[in-house]
DNA sequence: TAAAAACCTAGTAAAATACTAGGTTTTAGT
DNA sequence: ACTAAAACCTAGTATTTTACTAGGTTTTTA
């Protein structure tokens, strides 16, 4: 029904604390589940997902925890969502590799990209620094 | 995974076909079944809520139909999607009666807002017209 | 009166979502 | 060296949503 799922909240909310907490300390996934009441296995696999976008560090064992790569202000709502929820493709065949109607004059197919475009640049120009603000 | 659904899609392919015959005859979700390979019963099940939106009127037996209650250049892609599928806001909390987080100061909620305002837009600047041009 | 249309309700298979269970590996402090 | 706390990993699962199907009834026109 297009709506983001808790994954894109929770990771955002998550990255939010990690945010506050930059050039300070690392802040362990346990905290984060106590704070925001969110379970802390999936967190983890948000976090594997946002690790491997290159979004955060991670320390392991006491005193550990996640870190930002980059400052506030240069990670958008976008690149966290996109990590975590996978594409911001509003429908299939937005994606060039969604041949669904691409041949043929698709009717719909270029309202799609512009609502793409739209949700595209609204959640790259919401950085954490305006989240935590 | 912010996705719009078949419903989205089907609707706007199906009301095109209405479009195309507006102010000429009626057309049988048999014959939009048959031409958009689409499940005529899901079909009824969208133009039951189609209808129930006053977008499209209905004649019944031999020779019936759907016929647009508006022309093309008076219906948007929003009313057909917000029709078929449900609201168009991207999250739960964009809802005036969705309460999770108002109170307190929601970190995410304004950026919500802005992407629904956005998707909001662009599918109200798509007229039927538009789609069938 | 028969065919073709809308109209209606309930059921269902498949997929996605939001988890849990039950580990292992690594590290810091004692 | 030991222990606790952290990341890291895989598989399973309950719930919800999606995209239908089944099996009708009612209305209208030729």
């Amino acid at each position: 029904m297009l709506k983001f799922t808790t994954k894109a909240e929770y990771s955002l909310r998550a990255m939010a604390i990690l945010a506050k907490n930059y050039k300070k300390t690392a802040v362990s996934l346990a905290k984060i589940a106590r704070e925001e009441k969110i379970s802390k296995v999936y967190l983890e696999q948000l976090f594997s997902k946002l690790k491997k976008n290159h979004l955060v560090t991670a320390n392991k064992g006491v005193n550990g925890g996640y870190i930002l790569l980059r400052s506030p202000e240069n990670v958008s709502a976008a690149d966290i969502i996109e990590a975590t929820e996978g594409s911001l493709e509003p429908f299939y065949c937005v994606s060039p590799k969604g041949n669904c109607c691409a041949k043929k004059g698709c009717l719909t197919r270029k309202m799609w990209i512009k609502v793409h475009q739209g949700i595209k640049i609204t959640l790259e120009n919401t950085k954490l620094s305006d989240l935590i603000k």
